[in-house]
DNA sequence: CAATAATTTGGTTAATCGATCAAATCATTT
DNA sequence: AAATGATTTGATCGATTAACCAAATTATTG
């Protein structure tokens, strides 16, 4: 099983380069887009040759890949890092939402390079990567259903369909991102406070 | 004033040529996405050549565009019409919710092709149009808007901001289309339900 | 220092794309 | 049926792209 397409141990220099890489496709994603985020200008903001790149990563797809699954472990960690310190259901609640938005506000450009690459990249097989169902746990949904579960077995909060909820949950927390028109009329705390006391009337049991 | 950019008078056959092209590019949309979308896929989805496409729209973009109005114009006329047979503020909310998801259910490729147009498609100047503020008032966040004012005044629904509200709200429905693993799991009824529920005991006065 | 492996580059190639044009066909009017 | 304008086609052009390769350079090891 020793095949070459597992990430294999890389050398100190390979992984800087690779992360060197990865920046720069980060920047360009957010700069000019997935369509015009070519071998030639990820490797142009680099400061590298295009075959460079070609070097350290399988295709284009490959990068793209690898850039994605940073980006997602990015925004899960900070996420996860402040849900953490949380104790009971209802503050976890709290900081989930607000440090969703936070990090929004914080990295505006790692969320456009998110999108760019979840709305164009495709599988082998023609499917959008917005179509997948991610097999593999998403730790940030796990973490708010969790959050959820818990609150109702605690009885803080009430009945409801925990799917359903952290779905309306992550919705309206997304909609930051996409809504440009909210996003210039309203600040990322004032939005996180009306979301959270929003959610509280929704969740707490009266 | 008369500039040949604004639409003319069309003929007849023209108009229902174009209606056969925006009818193609919907479908090549929604079957193999924008980036494989080019017009010789899309001519030979509705059995004509590329340069008949040239004919009828500028180019490209013109047709995307003008796809893209069609696929709003419909989508709107579906969710106002029946948001519009309710009378109370609180009957309209129930009606506008399950309008959006049903349309959803009903028309899934319209909704895939709307979402590939706005995450793939730019203005001259680069800008995508999912970052677009839509200056233009889009009819179905107005609609939204005037339910929750008309709550409020009305004294039916508590103090809230609106915007805030409605963004939450139109992000909880958009997550219907969005999620697979949501879509697969929930029937759009169940999430209709949970939807109203949910937001009615985050609007309504207690 | 010699040799070997890893890293990097410039240049090439084949494929695909949107757009354009002259010519062909169709419809309408005279 | 002749003439005119609208519609449609096939073919072609220039531009862009991802991928590839042989050669050059740099680092590592014996």
């Amino acid at each position: 099983m020793r095949t070459k397409k597992t990430d294999e141990k890389k050398s100190f220099i390979s992984e800087a380069r690779r992360a060197q890489i990865v920046d720069a496709a980060i920047k360009t994603l957010d700069e000019i887009g997935y369509i015009h985020a070519s071998m030639a200008q990820i490797a142009k903001k680099a400061e590298i040759s295009t075959a460079l790149i070609s070097y350290h990563f399988k295709d284009k797809n490959d990068l793209m890949d690898y850039t994605l699954t940073q980006l997602l472990s990015d925004m899960s960690s900070y996420v996860l890092e402040r849900t953490q310190t949380a104790t009971t259901p209802r503050d976890k609640l709290r900081a989930y939402i607000e440090a969703s938005i936070a990090y929004h506000a914080n990295k505006p450009e790692y969320n456009i390079a998110l999108i760019e690459i979840v709305f164009h990249a495709r599988t082998a097989n023609n499917v959008p990567y917005y179509k997948l169902d991610d097999d593999e746990e998403n730790p940030l949904e796990s973490e708010l259903q969790q959050i959820l579960v818990a609150g109702q077995e605690k009885k803080e909060f009430g009945k409801f369909n925990v799917l359903a909820m952290a779905s309306a949950i992550r919705g309206a927390i997304d909609e930051y991102i996409f809504n440009r028109k909210l996003n210039g009329s309203i600040d990322p705390q004032s939005y996180s406070t009306e979301l959270v006391n929003l959610f509280y009337r929704a969740v707490l049991r009266e």
